[in-house]
DNA sequence: TTGAAAGCGCTAACAC
DNA sequence: GTGTTAGCGCTTTCAA
């Protein structure tokens, strides 16, 4: 490893003076400046990151915690977290939290046992108290897909009941009243604030959304279709379904279409999130879109000026708000 | 942040006890050690891994690079290897090389500069001279998805030519003579390789590969769709199709039954890579399953093996089979 | 068993 | 404009 006392001694200056040109520092006369390029060039140089975050407490580097990488929709969230690393020369190091509080917290600290001061974390068990905590400790920390009041201006989220709403009343709009959801078990508050957004968009059109129609299971295919199954055994009878997400969405479609229902012509689904999948099925589901790696990018963006102590805006909120895609998924609801 | 200092200060001992009880190391004083690590536990010390790596020339660090981390596939790859560094206790630098020679390199210097020691590189534009260079340079530098000769130990790969024989046989054990090939026009060996084992399980059965029933395009769904109208257009008679991957098989079911052609019932399909939408799409898609992640998760095993100077047998191959995994979107060929 | 001290590669005062 | 120097937090001889 050729280090800066190497090029110091072959350019036949000082590490400072070296240290200054890797730098761009202003203060180094031209003709010295060239030829400590030069070397740095034909040794192959290149500075060694740990020594420099080691002086200078500070890292280049954003650390990521998510659950489960293998997750397209985390996958996504880490690619735009990357683009921003990219943008800022930054790096990349990733952890994943496996959905437990303990690994979380872990995954946090050794992040920062590494100078990483600009992290984004995806938490869904932590309990918020913990968080304000770490936030204190932390100021290049933002949480993504949860909103926390007491930390508003470090909170990266999506207005779930908004677009809830929307699709809901996109539904409507399409002439459907019976109207079945599979929502899910997950951990976090969304399918609560999903649910929530459904009601109220279809309290608004003098709905009422009857707890027979509603079935719950696993955020994934598999549970898609067992809500599906579970609710025509109920003998349900629904023109349209609104999913809590694409997952489980397609899994709906599958289990009706297994069952000789037609979609979107006896039944429309709708989902949410905007995955891949969701051009891959048929019919192309029509969907919210969940803008996940343009607010992970922001994200990180967030967290390095955070860092950095800039951005101390605290009054500032990060929302996002989703976007109806249409596809394939629904139609106009039969006259009865 | 509370050092090493800190907790010595108030243990009464000095630096290098301390350092010796957080290493686990023998030489210490059992009431010594107890009082230590009280200490440790009360201030909440956590070792500086920059300096750490500063002193010991490794970080415990393993550097993924793969091209572009939004893409299922590669995200399965992170996965893989993050579990491995989680069993170890590693950390995880990732690095996208977005498609590019130079930025491949890039990447990989910048985890150099890391102390990052073990690399587990999905290659794709680099010639095989540079990274044999590369390779003598850093021990643990893995390849992955790729084989080069000279390092036969260093590359944990996939047998794409006896994939694409086993689907191919497989098709032909239902009966299928006609068929027709999606390949792509992806930058690596692959879709050769698997167009190789095709035209070879074929040829074995006294079948010939028809240059014009052999369309390729971009190894996305997109791509699969225009390659079958493109063939169709040709008129092009088929019961099976062979897609290059799974993303091509959909997007070639698609177009297929977009042109009311049933799928299975008048042609097969099938694909490679066992994505997520392999179960998603509509018939749930019969295909090779590329066990990526478990073969990131063993690269990366390798890779910090051969870091740390193990595993020398210079002769030993890493060569992973692909299975073959039934799903509906084949069925018997018509008699004709 | 424990401590003192040197030094990893780099940066940033401070001096000249 | 350039060099000297003192660390950053840690590990690791070498002595005691």
């Amino acid at each position: 490893m050729v280090t800066i006392k190497d090029v110091a001694r072959v350019a036949g200056v000082s590490t400072a003076t070296v240290s200054r040109v890797v730098h761009d520092g202003g203060q180094v006369g031209d003709a010295c400046r060239a030829r400590v390029k030069k070397v740095i060039t034909e040794l192959g140089y290149r500075p060694n990151s740990n020594a420099r975050a080691l002086v200078s407490k500070s890292s280049e580097t954003i650390g990521v915690v998510t659950p489960k990488l293998s997750m397209t929709f985390f996958g996504c969230l880490a690619a735009g977290a990357e683009t921003t690393a990219r943008a800022k020369n930054f790096k990349l190091l990733m952890s994943n939290s496996l959905y437990e509080t303990q690994s979380e917290l872990d995954a946090i600290y050794s992040l920062r046992e590494h100078s990483c001061d600009a992290i984004v974390l995806h938490s869904e068990y932590s309990d918020e108290e913990t968080l304000i905590k770490l936030a204190k400790d932390i100021p290049g920390l933002v949480i993504i897909n949860r909103f926390i009041p007491q930390l508003a201006n470090r909170c990266v989220w999506l207005d779930n009941e908004a677009g809830a709403r929307k699709i809901t009343e996109y539904l409507l709009s399409h002439g459907h009243k019976d109207i079945a959801v599979v929502t899910s078990i997950y951990a976090n508050n969304d399918p609560a604030t999903r649910l929530n957004g459904v009601t109220k968009a279809l309290a608004e059109a003098g709905l009422e959304l009857a707890k027979h129609n509603i079935e719950s299971a696993t955020a994934n295919m598999r549970g898609g279709e067992d809500a599906v199954k579970a609710l025509l055994e109920k003998g349900c009878k629904f023109t349209a379904l609104i999913a809590y997400n694409d997952l489980m969405a397609v899994g709906a479609m599958n289990a009706l279409q297994d069952a000789g229902i037609d979609v979107p012509g006896e039944v429309s689904v709708v989902g949410f999130d905007n995955l891949y999948v969701s051009k891959a099925c048929r019919p192309n589901l029509t969907t919210m879109e969940y803008p996940i790696e343009e607010m992970a990018s922001y994200a990180a963006n967030l967290a390095i000026e955070l860092s950095q102590g800039g951005n101390q805006t605290a009054t500032k909120t990060h929302l996002f708000v989703p976007s109806l895609v249409e596809r394939q998924s629904v139609a106009l609801a039969r006259s009865t």
